[in-house]
DNA sequence: TAAATAATTAATCATTTGATTAAAATAATT
DNA sequence: AATTATTTTAATCAAATGATTAATTATTTA
């Protein structure tokens, strides 16, 4: 932790920074990364990057686990909660999921692509055991459909709507699909995956 | 190209090389293999690997046109064939990519997330145009379908193959998944995925 | 305002890493 | 066998890169 004072507080600096590092490791790669581009986005000279964070990877792993934060953590808060019903849920996470990776679309790119490499540190901090576990999506799928795993199905809505993302990179190199047609696909899609979950639950 | 001699015709020097690649590449990505690593997987003499590929990336522009071909090369051939169903090719492309990923799990995410660097050699090498065009695979969604873009569906059988195979490292590294019921996993979804695309084409 | 603390910079280190060179070993050709 | 061509290695280079140091500037505090 960098020694707070009045000056960073606002975040001018240290918050410079990391923005600086968030776009560059989510363009590149942690290993592509040079921290003097982080540096030079930021406006800093390098050695201030290693006086906050005092180093590539320390700054890397606050990065990291604010971006596995917003990839995974939305989806607990809506699957978890007893209240709505297996339909709503369904719409519900598919919307706010989309919503969020219009703006973020290389997130899920960038952190499935790192968490390969097994940064230790990571993999601690998420009590993801609970995920799996405590979520009444489960209990409701299992419900309708105890002849399928439910996993399945978390899969399949999570497939179909971030792949689009994950591709996009591969297929915008090729031409398959061009920048603006992208996002009314993606809106179409915002309405369709939950008739098309639907529909594959119901499906014998 | 490297000069060919007998020794080496039977791929024994210049093979042993581009396999190491072909491993170290394809877990570590580009920028964070080093050339020192696949001499050392191939067991050979670093200036070796310069001698018989010039480059690093010489090396690896040759590995990723083959990665490429594998990921998307054998989708064409069965979803272009005249002769075949709608259902039936469904059922092929599925167990066939479900098969060839089972065999290369990390192939997904290292095309994918290398694609993302905009090597300029490669996307040219692609002919892809063609595939979305003339492959009989779209003209069958658009009978059934004229109301959806035939596109989304091909997202969706993909998204639902592939996803599980790019989620993976993450899913293990959290402790979702134990290695050993994945493969049970995907295995049940080889039944279950045609069924499930099935319906969502009939889902109004 | 003076002293102390914090923020910032320029210069430099030490390592890593892709690549080359020159020589040695091996194989092919005559 | 002698000569030539090819393959392989050890040693080294040069550039890139993460990190540190010592000095300078700005800010806070007493």
């Amino acid at each position: 932790m960098a020694k707070k004072t009045k000056t960073e507080i606002d975040g001018s600096t240290e918050e410079r920074i990391k923005e600086a590092a968030r776009i560059v490791f989510t363009q590149k790669g942690y290993a592509a990364t040079r921290t003097r581009d982080i540096a030079e986005k930021a406006g800093i000279n390098l050695a201030l990057l290693n006086y906050y964070f005092r180093s590539k990877e320390k700054l890397f792993n606050q990065v990291m686990l604010e971006k596995i934060q917003q990839l995974f953590g939305m989806l607990l808060p809506v699957l978890s909660d007893e209240t709505t019903k297996l339909e709503k849920k369904i719409e519900m996470v598919v919307a706010n999921y989309i919503d969020m990776l219009l703006a973020n679309p290389d997130l899920p790119l960038f952190v499935l692509s790192e968490l390969r490499g097994q940064k230790e540190e990571l993999q601690k901090v998420l009590p993801i055991e609970k995920i799996i576990q405590n979520i009444s999506f489960i209990k409701q799928l299992q419900e309708k459909r105890p002849d399928i795993q439910p996993i399945h199905f978390l899969m399949n809505i999570l497939g179909m709507t971030v792949f689009p993302f994950i591709a996009m990179p591969a297929f915008d190199a090729v031409g398959i699909i061009k920048k603006n047609d992208f996002e009314k696909l993606i809106q179409e899609r915002k309405a369709l995956i939950p008739i098309w979950v639907k529909a594959m639950i119901k499906a014998k």
